[in-house]
RNA sequence: CGGAGAGUAGCUCAGCCUGGUAGAGCACUGCCUUCGGGAGGCAGGGGCCGGAGGUUCGAAUCCUCUCUCUCCGACCA
């Protein structure tokens, strides 16, 4: 894409209202813009990072044999009555009603909808076990939004429900979810602590928040440091993780004899990017959802709940991974691989040599950033260190005397000078 | 929802206390000089000073109400 066709307003100085630094480096790379407290534009180059995160969830909960589908938004409130939670949910709801008077909702969370979706052809234990799963604009109507994106009022969430005939089938879709969403945040190049959750009718044991590790996270957690020993590659990583010691701040204070060893107990601040909890059958057996067992009687289905905040994610991300410069782009989630920068715009050698290389970088798949515009080179690095892509490729009059450009590290700062055939073999290296 | 603060140019902000022709830097437009890490000069464009009432000869400025946004606290992917 060319700068000149595209929309990245990139702000040169930090927004007075934007308080933590993903919030203002989203501001300031021209990810994102406010609309409304709590409510979020995604400009081009937002929009590009949100849909690549969601490919890499997408690409672990199909690993994990969730399938995806899509849920409205906008849901009926009688549905809601069904399982109780009309009345029981609070402010926090987005209530509106349609021309006719009847009551609706900007959905929070989709327990209600999938069941009552998925019970109505579901009559058999052999239709079990089943892990459904979206990516879905939520609404909840925080009392204070705040810090950006990470704690909007709408957000992208992916919601996966697993539908089981007994306990030991919740409890496998439950690792199953589990695992995938360590490979989640590892595939995202993110350090994730899975944290014992306070809640869950089931019980200590079936409910749990990742965090990612940030200095500047909301939450501060407490954890064995083996937890940092465990691979997710070992096949009983679930298992280890699950008997390791972490829990958020508040819940570590209850602890009375802690069993970690006061020099192996880290503190860390955390970001929560997922929730992942089994409750059972609290919503199968409000809204009748039954099936028939092999021996022939009828049990509810056992369900578990999944979440990520995708749009949260990439907050998360930002937090940590940044420099003095801008964003430093973890390469699975850069909006583009490489900026490619014209520092004279205009000069016959310069554009030849910028359009011979933007064609041939498209050509082998290395999606780019053009800068095209016709600004000075000072103002197109500070620019494109700001939006973070992991490469720049640099060409200016200096270079196309000798025939070389630069490539350069977003993330090392490492800079070559090289013919435009082995920049490209770098940047697709 | 309690407490605090802010709304003036696209952005960052001054002006308000003490009422009297609406400002600066950056950004934007044109020209010149520049051009390898957010250059310099000259000339321009751009504002119902968040909104509504009030006080006054006169309100960005004082008073009242209201809307919006931000921060702190209690709640949450």
């Amino acid at each position: 894409m060319r700068m000149s066709r595209t929309y990245v307003p990139v702000l040169r100085e930090t927004p007075s209202d934007a308080e933590i630094v993903s919030h203002q480096l989203m501001l300031r790379a021209g990810l994102i813009r406010q609309t409304a407290a709590g409510i979020y534009a995604w400009l081009p180059l937002g929009l590009r990072v949100l849909q690549k995160i969601g490919d890499v969830v997408r690409a672990e909960q199909e690993r994990a044999g969730a399938a995806e589908m899509l849920m409205p938004t906008i849901q009926a409130a009688d549905l809601w009555r069904e399982s109780g939670r009309y009345d029981a949910y609070g402010p926090e709801m987005l209530r509106i009603k349609d021309r006719h008077d009847r009551d609706m909702l900007y959905g929070p969370t989709n327990e209600e909808m999938i069941t009552q979706l998925f019970m109505s052809e579901t009559k058999s234990y052999r239709d079990l076990p089943k892990t459904l799963y979206h990516i879905q604009w939520k609404f909840r109507d925080e009392r204070r939004p705040r810090f950006g994106i990470m704690r909007g009022r709408e957000f992208l969430m992916k919601d996966a429900y697993s539908f089981d005939l007994d306990e030991d089938g919740m409890r496998a879709s439950y690792q199953a979810q589990f695992r995938a969403y360590l490979r989640t945040f590892a595939a995202l190049g993110l350090k994730a602590v899975p944290v014992r959750a306070p809640s869950g009718p089931i019980g200590g044991d079936m409910s749990h928040e990742f965090h990612v590790l940030a200095d500047t996270g909301e939450s501060a957690i407490f954890y064995d440091a083996e937890l940092e020993n465990i691979s997710i590659e070992d096949p009983d990583a679930v298992e280890k993780l699950s008997a390791t010691y972490a829990m958020e701040e508040e819940e570590h204070a209850k602890v009375t004899d802690c069993p970690v060893p006061a020099e192996r107990l880290l503190k860390r601040r955390g970001i929560e990017v997922g929730h992942i909890f089994a409750f059972g059958t609290k919503y199968t057996e409000a809204m009748g959802f039954s099936v028939q067992g092999r021996d022939g009687a009828t049990v509810h289905p056992l369900m578990g709940s999944y979440g990520v905040g995708v749009s949260r994610l990439m907050g998360a991300i930002v937090e940590a991974c940044h420099d003095d410069d801008g964003i430093v782009w973890p390469e699975q989630v850069a909006p583009y691989r490489a900026g490619l920068i014209n520092l004279r715009q205009g000069d016959e050698a310069c554009d030849a040599m910028c359009e011979t290389l933007y064609g041939q970088m498209r050509d082998a798949g290395v999606e780019t950033l053009y800068d095209d515009r016709d600004e000075r080179g000072g103002s197109k690095f500070a620019c494109m260190d700001v939006i973070g892509l992991p490469w720049q490729v640099i060409v200016g009059p200096r270079g196309v005397k000798t025939g070389v450009v630069e490539v350069k590290n977003r993330r090392t700062g490492e800079k070559a000078e090289l013919s435009p055939e082995d920049a490209l073999a770098k940047v697709l290296a």
